[in-house]
DNA sequence: AAGATTTTCAACCGCTATCAG
DNA sequence: CCTGATAGCGGTTGAAAATCT
């Protein structure tokens, strides 16, 4: 049972919060957020601190703009599943539920307007979408190293393409503030609320060394999807 | 240059599903 | 079965950034 706090926080995180953050699942794991929202002493709600970390601080998330490859299959996919953006998310390695949702909501607007005013829409909005022969049943879960694009001929660049806009976003520093030599003994964040890694960041392995929930698996699709 | 408008996206909310006791 | 805790999903909001006038 969650003893009552007098407030909880809301509003953007922190980059001293992300550090927080990062440490405590670091040492805990992706679970229990109730837990870790306590024990990493940020006065948040787990939920919050669940979506932060999801939609954010995950390793493995990309950032930046969509690659015409990722729009397309975002569309289709909408024209299959409909509003299921995390089953759709599943198929796009690296983007989130809410990131396929805001480009959507986006993407649909403009569309919307485009109708209003007579206007036919040969593409969405930057890149030039054509629906052309990409199939559904052929659509991969990209990228993550599964090697499974081979099938899917249209999509194979994804990764490339949105690798170069990930540079240099904010992320990058989190993490190299949490590899940080001189940083604290992590356990220091377990034995006390007072006594995160709020001052100085904690020793972490790069995201790449990160696996003790390996991406793949966090990425896997459901039995269902594997089906079809 | 400055104000207005539009776009983007992080974060919240409410609801449902799942699971352990 | 029932209940409470937790996780996850989809809709919505609002602030910041970008673009336009």
């Amino acid at each position: 049972m969650v003893t009552v706090r007098e407030e909880m926080r809301k509003g953007p995180w922190t980059e001293q919060e992300d550090i927080q953050l990062v440490c405590t699942v670091r040492l805990f794991g992706d679970h229990r957020w109730d837990f870790i929202a306590q024990v990493s002493g940020l006065n948040r709600t787990g939920k919050s601190c669940r979506l932060r970390w999801v939609n954010y601080l995950h390793p493995g998330l990309k950032h930046g703009r969509m690659s015409p490859q990722e729009e397309r299959i975002i569309i289709e996919l909408h024209a299959r599943w409909g509003n299921r953006w995390s089953r759709i998310a599943r198929r796009l390695p690296g983007r989130t539920d809410n990131e396929i949702k805001n480009y959507w909501r986006t993407h649909m607007r403009k569309k919307a307007q485009e109708r209003k005013m007579g206007m036919p829409s040969p593409s969405s909005s930057s890149s030039s979408l054509t629906y052309q022969t990409c199939l559904l049943d052929t659509i991969p879960v990209i990228g993550m190293g599964s090697g499974d694009t081979h099938n899917g001929s249209c999509v194979t660049s994804t990764l490339e393409n949105t690798q170069s806009v990930m540079d240099g976003y904010p992320m990058d520093q989190i993490w190299k503030e949490i590899e940080a030599p001189h940083a604290p003994n992590l356990l220091s964040i377990a034995e006390g609320k007072e006594k995160t890694c709020s001052s100085s960041p904690c020793h972490l392995p790069s995201p790449v060394m990160w696996d003790y929930k390996c991406p793949e698996i966090f990425w896997k699709m459901g039995d269902q999807e594997i089906m079809m």
